[in-house]
DNA sequence: AGTTGTGAAACGTTTCACAGCT
DNA sequence: AGCTGTGAAACGTTTCACAACT
């Protein structure tokens, strides 16, 4: 039973985009931080996100006021509000689907940890990777899944399986009850109505660098 | 009233959303001939990239009538215009910088030669990488990177570096003539006028998630 | 009958510009 | 003087709706 008397939730609804951009503020805050700043601006965000000062002032006064005029933010104080605007207040915990190249590469990826995910599974069919250990996590048999998932409640999964089995494990990590993927696959995934998935595709990224290596010798 | 006695070369400037969605049907409509599939509408084809149908043809209108009324799009045909479009009629060079877990696993990876992309050179700073081999390329010393650009004149370079080492690695690829770029390290990077950067980010993509999931339960 | 191609409307996001604090 | 917060304008993208075509 949760307790709401203190901290009103907020009710607001952010694009896509502009989750990204706040991401962004946050990743580079964290390290503003550490080399001992304690007041930015929204010109230095914007330097820093590549975007504009008037993008970076309105991506965050959506949310209340955390700036002071003439001044900048409070560097500490902006950590805190953007982590709690995006979730990061708690801690999420993921698993991991396919333990091959990405997925082992991903299973020892320390960002995951110190940003608030925690892999508490990883799962493949391939007998001589089940029982090896990533990360002080064990892999474990495919068949584990479901039980897992229900027992361990993780609200995340990352699939890194060959692009035929990718639709298959959305149907089963979304029959267990997850609501948000993030796709390694290179296939792109049907979900049904209310599971977020992104997808994370080589392809396109290089498609896209194709394309505007392709376009840039006009304008 | 337009004068088109003399055709100007066609200029358009299409956003990044339209490229990845082309991108998506492009991967879709391969799939799709291979079932052996002749023609395809523009509801099915917004069904598998998740989209609509009106949205799907005025994505592909812009570029040409492609389709038949009443009959649909001939699956080849528009295999070969997005391909043409994207820019994927030529074979694009990668260099892959920082052979660690993530570079390792990408050199692997199979789809990146059947989309037109090769890898011709792979670079580390560590000794004992140097001289391996990755998927028939040979690891190469990192001092060796910008004499190999010169010489192999890739287009692309994908860094597969530690944070702290991505800003570096990004001036040296760009100062040796490189102009996209594909960042997988967990940095956001500053990059001159005229080079296009994409980050792949999975700790930005869990955010998106880890926002969703907060924010679902409303509505 | 079925499906494309496309102007026009609706919608959303970004930029501008300046009032309002510190 | 400097920088935020924000309404309003500008811009861009998506959806609608229907004429045109096979």
């Amino acid at each position: 039973m949760k307790d709401f008397t203190s901290t009103p939730p907020p009710v607001k609804h952010i694009a896509e985009p502009t989750v990204r951009r706040l991401s962004g503020y946050l990743r580079f805050l964290e390290a503003f931080d550490v080399e001992g700043h304690e007041t930015i601006s929204s010109g230095e965000l914007a330097r820093a996100g590549g975007t504009t000062s008037a993008q970076v002032r309105k991506d965050l006064s959506f949310f209340g006021s955390f700036g002071k005029r003439g001044l900048g933010y409070a560097v500490k104080d902006l950590i805190a509000s953007l982590r709690e605007i995006l979730g990061l207040d708690t801690r999420w915990p993921v698993v991991i689907v396919g333990a091959g190249k990405i997925g082992a590469a991903l299973a020892q990826y320390r960002g995951f940890g110190t940003h608030g995910f925690d892999v508490v599974g990883i799962y493949d069919t391939d007998p001589s990777r089940v029982g090896t250990r990533l990360n002080g996590v064990t892999v474990r048999a495919d068949r584990d899944l479901e039980g897992d998932i229900a027992t361990l409640t993780p609200r995340i999964a990352v699939l890194c399986v060959p692009g035929e089995a990718a639709q298959a494990a959305l149907d089963r990590v979304v029959g267990a009850g997850i609501r948000a993927v993030l796709n390694f696959a290179p296939t792109s995934l049907v979900a049904p109505e209310g599971v977020t998935v992104r997808a994370v595709n080589m392809a396109t990224e290089l498609e896209v660098l194709a394309y505007a290596l392709t376009n840039e010798s006009r304008d």
